[in-house]
DNA sequence: CTCATACTGCTACAATGTTGCAATAACAAG
DNA sequence: CTTGTTATTGCAACATTGTAGCAGTATGAG
């Protein structure tokens, strides 16, 4: 290959990755390219599809050390979705009153950052709230129109 | 054994059970009176060392097929608590507004029940919440005063 | 260009959950 | 109480999701 003498092109994931200090690998470009092209937060395995089918085979490992490396620097977020496996998205705004809608049928998640803020609970004292999850359990418009898919 | 014609004392987990036309068994008595007793919610493998240490033995899969019936009838109702493993509680209330606090320093489960409830969110037209998860996480009293322990 | 070392990619392993099937036990009926 | 049906159990094997250790590679500094 005649490759240039940088490697990759200055995009927005190389300046969020070098600002930490990181390397700028393949791996993390894609990874954090991979999320800003996605309206929905990706599961481990959908981010290694997303990788494999654009030619960019990823080790499992790799993939799950970058997503921890990106959690650590703040980079990304990491999701509870209420099923197995995490889900990952780019670390928005600050925390905390961000929630998500999990489809129980069709297992689509979706961001509902427009919603009305969640109030901070009554916590009991002595307490520390450092974030919050909330996940809305049901039908998205498609499934519920259509009715329940087993 | 001189036992008794009726193997298993009446009680309150028996006629829930019964109640929903399931066979009155050790285990499904067991892991309900696991529930009662305990002021959280419980994973699969802290059930299963309650249950042991209580000399009642139970095989894995058995257990996490109780639970699974126990979901169903909706007698027991499932909690994604952000670690990797499900926990599971009785079923209290109607399903909406219930939080729990996740400390991330000694990892227990706190049921915050006397929270202020917990808003609907403004949903896009035309979805359905069937049930909401809303987990804080952070630092609990004890951790909080005597600083993170690693 | 050269070098130190931050990443990668193996291989193995750990934790959590599921499937299939033969054996057992609950309980309804006689 | 005894018998028969079949819902549950227990076992073994497998699937999914995530971690640990370590030798090799490639990034970026000098």
């Amino acid at each position: 290959m005649s490759a240039a003498s940088r490697p990759l092109p200055d995009t927005a994931a190389r300046t969020l990755i070098s600002a930490r200090g990181g390397r700028v690998t393949r791996t993390r470009v894609a990874v954090i390219e991979a999320m800003q092209a996605s309206a929905q937060p990706l599961s481990h395995d959908e981010l290694a599809s997303l990788l494999g089918s654009a030619g960019q085979d990823v080790d499992r490992v790799t993939l799950y050390r970058t997503l921890d490396w990106l959690v650590e620097q703040g980079i990304a977020q990491r999701i509870a979705s209420g099923e197995r496996a995490w889900r990952f998205e780019l670390h928005h705004d600050e925390r905390h009153r961000h929630a998500h809608f999990h489809c129980d049928h069709c297992g689509q998640i979706l961001c509902l950052e427009s919603t009305t803020p969640v109030p901070p609970p009554d916590l009991p004292a002595g307490f520390a709230i450092a974030r919050t999850e909330w996940v809305l359990h049901g039908a998205c418009a498609g499934c519920n129109t259509e009715g329940p898919r087993p």
